[in-house]
DNA sequence: TGCGAATATGTCAGTTCTGACAGATGTTGT
DNA sequence: ACAACATCTGTCAGAACTGACATATTCGCA
C-alpha cells in the first residue's frame, strides 16, 4: 500500500494495520473499507451531478450538513448504511450503487 | 404490497406505514429495504453454499450465532454494515454482492 | 482584495447497534 | 424417544453512530 494513501485512511480514523493487512489477515476489513470509499465517492459524484449542497442532500436525509462532509470524506465515524441511504437520497441508480459495491471505477 | 409480507416485515421490527409508503414519500427507506432483504438472503445462500454454520460464522466476523441468525432473518436490529460484512466473509463475490445490491435475484 | 456560500473539522449527549448470554424450537441420525 | 447439533428469539450493558452545533477553511466572484 502507497504511503500516502495509507496516511490518508489514518487521518479519517481507519486504523491500516500493517500486519493484519499484509498478511491478508483482515481481508474482510479491507474490502469493506474499499466499499466505503467507493460508496464515498459516489456519493460525491452524484450529488454534485444533480448540483445539490451539502447542505441540501442532508435535509434529504435528515441529517445535518458536516455529517455529509463526513460521509464524503469518508470519516470513519460513519456507518455504510447512512452512505448508502445517502446515496440513494442523492438519486444515484441501481446501477451506479452496483458498480460502486462491486469496485468498478466509473 | 402484499399483506402476508406486510406482516412479515412488522414481525421482524419494520414499521411499513402505507400512508407514506404508498405515497412514495419514503422511497429511499423502501429501496434500503430491499437492500438489505437481498443482503440477508445473498447472506444465506452463501453460507449454505459454503456449508457453514451460523456459528461458523459468527466466528469469523467476531460476533455470535444469534446475531448471524438476526441478520439472515432481516432483523431490523442489524446494520447493513454487518450485514455486507458478513457477506464477504461467507465469501460472496464482488458480483454477488453487487447483484443483491442492484436488487436482481440470482 | 473582501464577502458570501459551500465545505471541512471537532465535540458531545442521546440514540442505535453490538456481542454475549439464556432458553426455545427445529432437525438429523440412532 | 433420545441426544447432539443447528437455528431462532428475546434481553441487556456497553460500544458505536447520530444530529446538532460551533467554528475553521476553501471557493468563487465582483
Amino acid at each position: 500500500m502507497r504511503p500516502g494513501k495509507r496516511k490518508r485512511l489514518e487521518k479519517l480514523g481507519w486504523s491500516v494495520g500493517d500486519t493484519a493487512e499484509f498478511l491478508g489477515l483482515d481481508e474482510v476489513e479491507s474490502k469493506l473499507l474499499d466499499i466505503r470509499i467507493s460508496l464515498a465517492r459516489l456519493l460525491r459524484a452524484t450529488r454534485s451531478r444533480r448540483r445539490l449542497t451539502q447542505f441540501e442532500l442532508a435535509e434529504k436525509i435528515g441529517s445535518s450538513q458536516s455529517r455529509v462532509a463526513k460521509l464524503e470524506a469518508g470519516d470513519s465515524s460513519v456507518s455504510v448504511d447512512l452512505l448508502v441511504r445517502s446515496v440513494i437520497a442523492a438519486g444515484a441508480s441501481a446501477s451506479d450503487l452496483a458498480k460502486a459495491v462491486a469496485g468498478k471505477r466509473k
